[in-house]
DNA sequence: TATGTTTGTGAAAACGTATTCAAAATAAAG
DNA sequence: CTTTATTTTGAATACGTTTTCACAAACATA
């Protein structure tokens, strides 16, 4: 059972070890006859060529390092499934970090990875303002591409769904449904896409000549607790009561939903909902958030993509920013009369 | 910007690479001058020793393998989650690999790992007769742990909540409620948290002298469609109906509230639900799942343990099978009258 | 036959580190 | 001032591959 090398094979099959490099390799220029005689042998053995060996000569460690916040939260453990999935059709293997929003463990990892050779980094927590990153990106090598959020630098190249875009989607169908008082939950003021959606709101609001009220942004930090708390504070306005309600994300829009529940309060009929994300629990029947979808798959597809072209051609240093275009995704909470319950088993 | 090697900063600090090689790993019997000129040279440039040339060498390479069926599901994500942070305390890395039930995939993973000298695996997949990982496991190294679900041999080691204990106790709570008659949504027979969770309620239900009822045993298969299927298919049934339901895991419990939900039955009170699992979506307001904690942060912890401790003691070929006691977490589901809506954000 | 071309192969040098071994420098002991 | 023990260092080797280079064999061309 001791481990077998190249070396080894090549005793047994009588050749050099240069001949067996170029079997396993599939190279030109070597005989039918010797490459079955190696091959022969190899199967008789449990011979695995050493990936390190192998990454040390080549500079091809064939890892993608992947920086996210938090593995099981929902919207990043679907990011990191579609990652998982898209690295393997290109073949190469994704290392998943989480840092849990914690620069020192980040920090650590960033670290962790450039010794490990990795080829290139995918990061979905950057702050705004993010001094580590900043200086990864500006090492040059490996590429880096950000996706959910950006830097405030136009540095790096990034792959996210259309932030703007979409908070202005789903402000305008709450417009559109004749709501007048739409108040926002905002995400945390470091991260691009909370602005972002921020923005899209505000651009609504203001295209349909509706004055922004203050009072009607409630921060909130993209975690549930947070939407909880703002639905709380929402509902103990004195002024007028907003009747819609745009929150930058899912999480905090189920939070919402927990504390209406609590409170009796009706989703749609008291007040109208709709999130930023579609995780999946959003479409769970008796959930039916209506939400933006931030299009994972493409965004993920895409961003691998440029790393992966990034990577093939060391010498590209194009600044590439995709945004994709976000999808209104109808379920119950906004009120749309025509929404028939639908779901995925019947 | 040029890499830097440890020859460089060997040339540079006058010293030969192997001088460099002990300060960096802080080894006796060097002085401290030197010590100090070295680090101050490493300081001033942004060398990074290569973990790939080190692990050639040292024969470690400080990775874990983490084969599990889907990264995005709530189930495996939260195990995800616990192995990195457990990993990262442990100084491993782990290289999660997502099989999504294809043994192809599965095949290639541990293929792509073994290659990738990885120094152990988790696994969170393995069906009750699974070939691959009974081949892995009968090589002997790298050392393997089983999490979740077992082997139908004793080979492997393994770490699991205690799956017959887990539906006893939540098939008694529902005796101890008044019910007697009782669905089982089991999960798939090939897999042996399903089956032993078959037993424990049957095992509960033999206690209390009732008779088990095969209509009343669902087949399931984990996932959430199978749930609300397996709803549709209890509401269907002529002879009286349960009253109470154990169902084998909470993704499938969520797709039975969902059925319930579209249909009106309310829970508990038309008919009482436990789950098993206790992923973190059931503690949600308006869910409010009972369910059996299947103590994930410490299966994972004892799964790192024995792994690390078969990795440091190669000839430590013991068979560690450990039962985590579970634990029942009433909610609303069960009926529980003393039970009273609480929550994490109050 | 002499010359050039294509195929096929092996020896040797890398890749960047850790480690062994012996030698050098220093300190301690006599 | 020797001798001996201790600390400190560097040269050389190994880890398991890929790749360059040169060379040999086979084959074609003149």
């Amino acid at each position: 059972m001791g481990k077998f090398t190249i070396k080894d094979i090549a005793r047994l099959a009588n050749v050099s070890s240069a001949t067996v490099s170029r079997v396993i390799n599939d190279y030109p220029y070597i005989n039918e006859k010797t490459k079955e005689k190696v091959l022969k042998v190899i199967s008789k053995t449990d011979y695995q060529p050493n990936a390190l060996a192998r990454s040390l000569v080549t500079k091809k460690s064939g890892m993608i390092g992947v920086i996210v916040w938090d593995l099981a939260s929902p919207f990043f453990s679907e990011i990191v499934r579609e990652i998982g999935i898209e690295c393997r059709e290109k073949n190469y293997q994704p290392i998943f970090c989480s840092t849990d929003g914690n620069d020192k463990i980040q920090a650590e990892y960033i670290e962790l990875l450039l010794q490990k050779n990795i080829e290139g980094f995918i990061i979905a927590t950057a702050h705004l303002h993010d001094p580590q990153i900043e200086r990864l990106v500006l090492r040059g090598s490996p590429p880096v591409v950000l996706i959910d959020r950006r830097l405030h630098t136009e540095l790096a190249s990034y792959v996210t769904v259309d932030n703007v875009e979409g908070a202005y989607i789903a402000t305008k169908h709450l417009i559109d449904h004749g709501h007048k008082r739409i108040a926002c939950v905002s995400g945390p003021d470091n991260s691009s896409s909370g602005l972002e959606r921020l923005e899209g709101y505000k651009k609504a609001l203001a295209e349909s000549n509706i004055p922004i009220d203050q009072n009607l942004i409630i921060p909130g930090n993209f975690l549930r607790a947070s939407g909880y708390k703002a639905a709380e504070k929402i509902l103990s306005l004195k002024e007028k009561k907003p009747t819609a309600i745009f929150c930058s994300n899912d999480s905090m829009a189920l939070g919402m939903l927990e504390f209406f529940g609590k409170r009796g309060i009706r989703v749609p009929q008291d007040i109208a909902l709709v999130g930023f994300d579609d995780i999946s629990i959003s479409s769970l029947n008796f959930i039916q958030l209506s939400t933006i979808s931030s299009r994972k798959v493409d965004v993920v597809k895409n961003a691998i993509n440029i790393l992966i072209k990034k990577i093939s051609n060391p010498d590209d240093d194009t600044q590439y920013g995709i945004k994709i275009k976000p999808k209104l995704v109808i379920r119950n909470s906004c009120g749309c009369a025509k929404y028939s319950s639908t779901n995925a088993y019947d």
